[in-house]
DNA sequence: GTCTATAAGCCGATAGAC
DNA sequence: GTCTATCGGCTTATAGAC
């Protein structure tokens, strides 16, 4: 309990995530997986109760490890707040143009398992989506931006289009052209009134 | 040849469509299929080839309706060019909050073929999309919009990342925060510099 | 063109030994 | 906690009759 980790079960996930994302869910069947992970069916079955809760567990060791690479590039970028959330676009397309990118492991997830709005790891996915938008807005309020939630949903969905879309099409510079528009929209965005104006 | 249309197989597409599209591609079976199409499976294996085949026949029967649909909505919209815009995203979050409302069968499906970009249904697809921003750019073009091409570029990644967010997310608002956007994009994008300017 | 029947293999999940 | 072995069912696709 208080001890050192479990590899098995860690090796398990990370054979998941390979094979999931690679793959897809319905994809790739649980019996690959344990091969990946170099244990036996039974074994995997000790660790997780179904393939379900596999899935889940695929998609809650995605969560941290994006939201930090986010939050990475834009801190890491120049210029200001427009330019620092371009960058996660244009770091982003860089990504996409490796030849292993597939798109986004929670919204592939979503499009496969969305004949089952109950699944576990759809409210994994939604829950990474909320806490993206959520540190947009509060990178937003921190800069006296108004209508900080709205903004932060519009390039939520700019950055979720991009995924799909460069998906779909395999073109990179949709990205770039999303970042365009995030840089547009954070630009023109309006600063709050403060508290105590002194002028009307 | 010359004579009537075959009932059988735009029965079978029309099997696949709801079934494809209601529980996904991996998730239903040729005989699921063929059941609900009130045909054996050697019959359908003799309209069609494979599996995959298929696929591709479901998604070439949803291009032409969804594009009429988009073009109808925004034909028939009042005010201003930003306004007929908004209207799309506004009749679709409308169609979102319908319950058997699944997103976009075409994004849904490269999601879960994303491993296989060589496939079919993945160009046609492609293809789809890339008619609804080649016409996005033609009624900008015609409004003499300057940049009509990565306008309606972003706008279509604003479509495209409402159907995956509000899938997701299961609320239908996101999709009229994009809608929102997308309004602002195009009331900020600048006029065309004409041909023959009168002054510099 | 549509049928019955079935091949050949993969699926998620489990039993029981150690 | 990990193994061997297997269940019962479902998968895409095909053979041959009519």
């Amino acid at each position: 309990m208080t001890s050192t980790a479990k590899p098995t079960k860690d090796r398990i996930v990370a054979a998941a995530n390979k094979l999931f994302y690679d793959e897809g869910i319905r994809g790739v069947s649980v019996d690959a997986v344990a091969e990946r992970a170099g244990v036996t069916k039974r074994t995997l079955y000790y660790h997780f109760k179904s393939k379900d809760d596999l899935i889940a567990a695929y998609l809650e060791g995605r969560d941290q490890p994006n939201l930090v690479l986010f939050k990475r590039w834009f801190d890491e970028a120049k210029g200001g707040l427009p330019m620092k959330v371009q960058a996660i676009f244009d770091n982003l397309a860089h990504s996409a143009r490796h030849p292993k990118w597939r798109g986004c492991g929670f919204l592939r997830t979503s499009a496969e398992l969305a004949n089952m709005p109950g699944h576990p790891a759809m409210k994994i996915g939604a829950a990474h989506k909320k806490k993206f938008e959520a540190w947009l807005q509060t990178e937003f309020d921190t800069a006296k931006l108004s209508n900080a939630p709205l903004l932060a949903r519009q390039i939520a969905l700019l950055l979720d289009g991009s995924f799909a879309t460069v998906l779909l099409h395999r073109d990179a510079a949709y990205m770039e052209a999303a970042g365009l528009a995030a840089n547009k929209l954070v630009s023109t965005a309006k600063r709050a009134a403060s508290k105590a104006p002194r002028s009307s």
